[in-house]
RNA sequence: GGGCGGUUAGCUCAGUUGGCUAGAGCGCCUGCCUUACAAGCAGGAUGUCGUAGGUUCGAGUCCUAUACUGCCCA
């Protein structure tokens, strides 16, 4: 038997009860045909893995409500669903956590203990924290298949990685090379381009004299025997082998071939031409420092200069700094200007603001810095990657994100995968310590291929964790196993992410996984909004305006999270969202006030459904005695139904969740509750209301079920208690199901469809709202009976009175009725709507009413003067498309008529 | 410097291929504790659609320029 529900609307128990459910029936969990799973076509969304080291943030709550919304509608729908969840090791920002405790806890860094022992520690760590954040995704609802939750780092996807490692290598894909790379000195590793950020900082530019070996050519330009550089890092020089002009530089390039000497080294270097110095900026003169910035870099590699690394890891000078080594470089930077000053070298000093990058994980001032590196040759990976999206087989929604993956790709540089970390996928390579060689394989090595040695010894590093992350939709299915996974869940159908890793990780992802599958890894790339804080500003720790999504599930329900979340996700790019403190200190949003009070319609809306819905029974149910509100509900349900199917394929959030909020919220609580509430109480009549009720609600909950789960699943097993069959006998039957979530999706209702009785309800709806106005006018308290008539043409008035009850139940009156013949009585309040004059009887105040009039006709009249102003156009005539010059003509019409009754209203009040 | 957005009510946002008097929620004002819901009900007020040009019979919508603002890339 049904326990009463609570009159307010309690998250909490809701959230308990609806899990319990899920768990029991282990929903969530699904298998490929092959293994005794649903023989249905698949649909897969793999989770983008969040970080173990993470907590859940508010852009993890949109992104992972997305995803669940759209899992929990194909599943309804009927496909073979899998949402496959998991998280990602993190290398750099896992070590460094586990590195930190361990310096606060012990005072040891990672070498006092080495490599093995910081590896355990890091795994202890990530078995204590590591599903965490899963946890709290569980809490928002989010139906993934939790038997199949992976780790970059576990077994599987290990394997996925040393395969695609030996692939790449052997088809000489990845290779071994000197490069800049972005150097974090504190970490002492390098890092990807995505991990340097770019900050404005006031430097200065030193203007150093470069002194020429042979002073006669610069007394020759009249100049003072030596060149002018400007530089922002002066302790650089000491790398410095080569100036460069501009070769269209007239004043300089007749120094091109001469030699400087490089002040503090005693080195002589070049003076070359080269492209790449900007014609009229700065001195002319550009110091090359090849090893230590990237342009020069490329200087060098076209002038074939000397590159001479000055750096130790760890940010010093080293041996190739002369007396300068051992210094740190700021400290050597000061020292050289100092230098250079005491020998006269030092011009000036100019203030200058300039952009430097920061590693994004210490901090620490980014050095370009020469060293050994592993690189991922991407040219041909890209070439697929940009195919796939240039010919469609993937898909951006929105479509103009396409633009920032194709622009990446398109200019795309060689990958930097290895890492100088000791968490994560330790990189398969064994030199041979006899003869040299390079060797890999899918099972460690045990001896040199080439020469037989067994001194071996394994690379230091390990992979860049998006080097796995890039496997992730099939490393998790199992690849390189064939699995009956693999085959049927893969490629998958939809990913769901935020603009800012479509490069990162979205592109490599489809390299990868045309490389290992020879398919794309998904069909469509589903771009969200990135939510901001109300000053448009992205939500962070260190600037304290982040929310806590635990702590809006805590204080509003996770319902209401996610409707709100969903309701502000449209095609816009960002989400802004005011951040007010509560009671408690904790930042939230007044924006979830929405979600909240539309949980608690829904929840009271149920709950008169349960009151009322006592003895149903589906058999009494016959057709021939629907009523025009019946027909008029299913009739609005069915076109909901339509437009939210529609708009969910097409990765429309918000817009299907506001058809609905409008179903459920104007028609079906506003007017069909309210009219069926008379009817309810009649034991004669009550079963057709009842059954029609029963069936647009479990409609609007399997609706609203993917969006809101947690009430919805709620409110759908109380259903089933009281009225265990719904449908309309004779005409449709909904399939029963245990669960919500499982249940199916609704079904097309064409045959509802009724724009007749929806427009003969519009009337009704409009002859209402007038009276209502008048009522408020005359402030009528709403239990006062009033009695009105109406003037309309006879079709509008048979329409009014074959339901002048509906008129009267919902505007509060006694006795309604209408007619072509109706007259305005003397005592009455009138207005008109359309071709309709409604009077409201025993209302009148002269003032009151004069002025109420005279406001209508201002604004009618304005409506008059337009469409006379249209009509009078003559281009407008002739040059607009007859059926607007038509609908302009009748409309005007209908005006001039409207204005016409007002008037004479008007007249007789004066 | 290059690319992609945004600018519509006090706030957060809709506004499909140009076409009735530009919409929603929150907030605000008025009146209601009407036996599902005051987290509610009924009604109301609120906009020179960033600015300036242009195309068009007609522009929030298309084009050009410009301002402010955000993000990505270099």
């Amino acid at each position: 038997m049904t326990e009463e529900l609570s009159k307010v609307y309690e998250p909490k128990q809701i959230e308990a009860l609806a899990d319990e459910i899920w768990q029991k029936g282990n929903y969530f969990h699904t298998e490929p045909p092959a293994k005794g799973g649903r023989k249905t076509k698949a649909y897969t969304i793999v989770i983008p893995p969040p970080n173990v080291t993470g907590a859940l943030h508010l852009g993890h709550a949109i992104d992972n409500t997305l995803q669940d919304v759209l899992v929990r509608f194909k599943r309804m729908q009927g496909f073979n669903t899998l949402w496959l969840p998991g998280t990602d090791h993190a290398g750099i920002a896992t070590q460094s956590v586990v590195e930190k405790n361990l310096k606060a806890e012990k005072g040891q860094n990672r070498h006092d203990i080495g490599r093995e022992k910081l590896v355990e520690l890091i795994w202890d760590w990530k078995k204590q924290y590591g599903n965490r954040i899963l946890e709290q995704l569980k809490r928002m609802g989010a139906s993934c298949d939790w038997d199949r939750t992976r780790f970059t780092l576990d077994e599987m996807c290990a394997k996925a990685v040393r395969h695609t490692f030996v692939n790449l290598f052997k088809k000489g894909l990845i290779y071994r090379g000197k490069r800049l790379v972005n150097w974090d000195s504190v970490l002492q590793t390098a890092v990807s381009d995505d991990e340097v950020v770019h900050k404005t900082v006031q430097g200065n530019f030193w203007y150093i004299h470069y002194p020429l070996v042979d002073p006669s050519q610069s007394a020759a330009a009249g100049g003072g025997g030596f060149i002018t550089i400007a530089t922002t890092r002066p302790e650089t020089m000491l790398g410095d082998t080569a100036v460069a002009v501009n070769p269209k530089d007239k004043r300089a390039k007749k120094f091109v071939g001469k030699m400087v000497h490089l002040p503090l080294t005693g080195r002589q270097i070049p003076i070359i031409s080269d492209d790449y110095v900007k014609l009229g900026e700065g001195t002319g003169f550009l110091k090359v420092t090849p090893a230590h910035d990237p342009n020069d870099y490329e200087i060098g590699l076209r002038g074939k200069l000397e590159m001479i690394n000055i750096l130790t890891p760890d940010g010093k000078i080293n041996e190739n700094g002369g007396k300068y080594a051992g210094l740190d470089r700021y400290e050597a930077r000061r020292k050289i200007v100092e230098d250079l000053k005491t020998q006269n070298l030092l011009e000036k000093v100019e203030p200058h603001e300039h952009e430097v990058g920061h590693s994004d994980r210490s901090g620490d001032i980014i050095e370009p810095y020469l060293s050994d590196q592993w690189f991922v040759k991407v040219g041909p990976l890209a070439k697929k990657a940009i195919k796939a999206v240039e010919s469609g087989k993937i898909k951006f929604h929105p479509e103009r994100f396409a633009k920032t993956y194709l622009d990446w790709l398109y200019g795309i540089r060689d990958w930097c995968i290895s890492r100088q970390l000791w968490w994560g996928h330790r990189i398969p390579i064994w030199y041979c310590e006899k003869c040299g060689h390079n060797n890999t394989g899918i099972e460690d090595p045990a001896e040199c291929e080439k020469c037989k040695s067994n001194q071996l010894r394994q690379d230091e590093d390990v992979l860049d964790t998006w080097f796995s992350s890039a496997l992730w939709p099939h490393s998790t299915l199992g690849w390189p196993e064939q699995t009956e996974e693999l085959k049927f869940y893969y490629p998958t159908n939809t990913l769901v992410t935020a603009r800012d890793i479509i490069t990162l990780w979205v592109s490599r992802m489809v390299m990868m996984g045309l490389e290992n599958m020879g398919e794309v890894p998904f069909k469509d790339v589903f771009i969200h909004p990135t939510i901001l804080d109300g000053n448009g500003e992205r939500m962070s720790k260190s600037k304290g305006n982040g929310i806590d999504p635990i702590d809006i599930i805590e204080t509003y329900g996770a319902d209401a999270m996610r409707f709100s979340l969903c309701q502000m996700t449209t095609e816009s790019q960002d989400l802004k969202l005011p951040v007010i403190k509560d009671e408690k200190g904790r930042n939230i949003s007044d924006k979830f006030d929405i979600g909240r009070n539309f949980c608690n319609k829904l929840w009271n809306a149920s709950r008169f459904a349960m009151m009322n819905l006592e003895g149903i029974d589906f058999e009494a149910f016959d057709v021939k005695k629907m009523t025009i509100t019946d027909k008029w509900i299913l009739s609005r349900l069915a076109q909901t139904i339509k437009e939210v199917t529609a708009m969910l394929d097409s990765f429309q959030i918000s817009e299907p969740l506001m058809v609905i909020y409008r179903f459920f919220w104007n028609d079906l609580c506003d007017w069909y509750l309210e009219w069926s509430k008379p009817r309810m109480r009649d034991s004669a009549q009550k079963q057709i209301p009842q059954n029609v009720l029963a069936f647009v609600l479990d409609c609007t909950l399997r609706l609203l079920h993917p969006f809101v789960p947690f009430i919805t699943e709620g409110v759908f097993q109380k259903l089933n208690e009281i009225a265990p069959k719904r449908g309309l006998k004779g005409i449709i039957e909904l399939g029963t199901a245990d669960a919500l979530v499982i249940a199916d999706w609704p079904m097309d209702l064409d045959n509802f469809a009724d724009r007749k009785t929806e427009k003969q309800i519009e009337v009704v709806q409009e002859v209402v709202r007038a009276i209502r106005e008048i009522r408020n006018k005359y402030t009528v308290g709403p239990s006062k009976k009033l009695t009105a008539s109406a003037n309309a043409p006879s079709d509008i008035s048979k329409i009014l009175n074959a339901s002048a009850e509906l008129v009267c139940d919902r505007a509060g009156l006694d006795k309604f009725g209408a007619s072509p013949k109706e007259v305005k009585p003397d005592d009455a309040a009138a207005t008109v709507i359309g071709k309709i004059q409604v009077f409201v009887q025993g209302l009148i105040d002269a003032e009151a009413e004069i002025q109420r009039l005279e406001k209508q006709k201002n604004e009618i009249l304005a409506g008059v003067k337009s469409n006379e102003a249209k009509l009078n156009n003559e281009n407008f005539v002739s040059r607009a498309k007859p059926e607007v010059v038509e609908q302009t003509r009748k409309r005007l019409a209908e005006l001039k008529q409207q204005l016409e009754m007002i008037e004479k209203n008007l007249a007789e009040l004066k």
